[in-house]
DNA sequence: TGTACATCAGTGAACGCGCGTTCACTGATGTAC
DNA sequence: TGTACATCAGTGAACGCGCGTTCACTGATGTAC
C-alpha cells in the first residue's frame, strides 16, 4: 500500500462521496438548478451545514459530478471506434454503449441532462470534456488505414459526428432501461443502422 | 374578419401568452423544474394566484411552451429535408436552422434544455413531437428518387439522424450566438461536413 | 335599448414550510517536542 | 511513549426570505329577457 489517508482524511472523502452520490440519485427527478443543498444533507444525514466542507454551492458539486461521470470514461470511449478487423465492429460498440448505460444509468442521465441545463459551469465542464472525447477519437480514427489522405478538419468532424451518436443512442438506451428487452432491442438496431450508415459515408468520403 | 374573440377571452388569452413569454424568458437562465410561479407572475406583473386561472402548475406551462416552440416548426423541417436539384441543397438546410436559432434563441434553448430535463411531461412532449418530426422528414425522404428500393425501417432511421443532426447543430448555432461570426462560421461549415457525409452513406447506402 | 343576473379573470391577505447562509461550538484527529 | 496544543469536519440554533396554495372577494364582461 502506497500512501494509507489519515482517518480524518479519509472520513472526509466518505462524507463528500456521499454527497455525490445522494446528489446523482436525486438528481434522476430533477435537474441541478432546482436541486437544494439540503435536500443533499437530508438524503445523507448530516447537518445542512457539513455541505460547505465539501462544495462552494450546489453547482460546484455539479462540477465534481461531470468529473466522475465522464472522467473514467475516456478508455471506453476509445474502445468503441479502436479501428478492429471484426465484422462485428459495430454491434460491439452499440454492446459497449448499452453496457455502460445499465451500470451507470444515473450518470448517463446527468450527462444527458446537465449538457444543455440551466447551471453554466457544468455546462462548460461537460463541453470540455466532450471536446476531449472527439480529440481521442479523432486520434483513435487517424490510426485507420481507411483514414489515410483524409484532412484534419474533417477527422475531427467525423469524431464529433461519433461522439453525438454515442451520447443520443446512450440516452435512448437509458428510455427504454425501464421498458421491455424488445424496446432495448429496437434501440440497439436503430444505433446499429446509424452507425452503419455513418461508416459508409465515411468509406466513400474522398474521390 | 371570421371571429372576434370577446373582450374577456381576449384578454385572458393575452395574459396567458405574458406568462408564456416570461417563463421563457426567465428559462434562459435555470431550468424548468427551477422556475417557481411567483416569478413568472412577478415578472407579468400580476398576482400569483392569477397564475392557476391559465395554468396547473409550471409543469403544464412547459408543455404548453413545447407546442409554442415546436409547433410552428413543421414547414422549415420539411423544407430543410426536401428533395431538390440544387447543388446548394445542404448549405441552404445550415442556413435554414441558423436563420430559426438566430429569430427564435429562447424557443431553441428551451427545447434543448427540455428535452432531457427533469420534467416528465415535458419530456414526454418533446419525444412526442420531434418523432412527428421524424415521421415527417420520413415522408420527404420517401419522395426522393435516391431512396428506391429503401426498406421502411432505414427510412426512419434516416429520418431520426436528420432530426438528431439538426437538434445538435441548432444548440451549437446556439452556444455560438454570442461568440464572433468567425465561430459561427465554423458550426456551419462543421454541420455542413457532417450532412455531406450523412449524404455519402445515404447515397451508397444499398448494394 | 335597458335591466337584472351570471360568469369568471384577476386580487390580496394569510398560512405553514423549507430554503441558503451565518456563527460560535465541539471533540476527534494530527503534530511538535 | 506521553503531553500539550493546533487543526478542522461536522453540529445545531438562528435569521430573514420567498415559496405554493387556500380562500373569499371584486368588478368588468357576458347573457337572457
Amino acid at each position: 500500500m502506497s500512501h494509507t489517508l489519515g482517518i480524518r482524511q479519509a472520513q472526509k472523502q466518505k462524507t463528500r462521496q456521499a454527497l455525490l452520490d445522494a446528489a446523482l440519485g436525486l438528481l434522476e427527478e430533477q435537474s441541478l438548478s432546482s436541486l437544494g443543498l439540503r435536500e443533499v444533507t437530508r438524503a445523507v444525514g448530516v447537518a445542512p451545514t457539513a455541505f460547505y466542507r465539501h462544495f462552494r454551492s450546489t453547482a460546484d458539486l455539479g462540477v465534481a459530478l461531470v468529473e466522475e461521470a465522464l472522467g473514467s470514461l475516456h478508455p471506453m470511449i476509445r474502445q468503441t471506434v479502436a479501428p478492429t478487423d471484426s465484422a462485428q465492429r459495430i454491434t460491439r460498440a452499440v454492446e459497449l454503449i448499452a453496457h455502460h448505460v445499465e451500470s451507470h444509468p444515473a450518470h448517463v442521465r446527468f450527462i444527458a441532462r446537465e449538457r444543455h441545463g440551466g447551471v453554466q459551469p457544468v455546462r462548460e465542464a461537460i463541453r470540455e470534456q466532450l471536446a476531449r472525447f472527439a480529440e481521442e477519437v479523432k486520434a483513435e480514427l487517424a490510426k485507420d488505414p481507411e483514414s489515410a489522405g483524409w484532412p484534419d478538419e474533417d477527422l475531427l468532424m467525423l469524431a464529433h459526428l461519433y461522439v453525438d451518436q454515442m451520447l443520443i443512442t446512450a440516452s435512448l438506451f437509458l428510455e427504454a432501461l425501464e421498458a421491455t428487452a424488445e424496446e432495448r432491442e429496437r434501440v440497439a438496431q436503430l444505433a446499429e443502422l446509424q452507425l452503419r450508415l455513418i461508416s459508409v459515408g465515411r468509406r466513400h468520403w474522398l474521390g
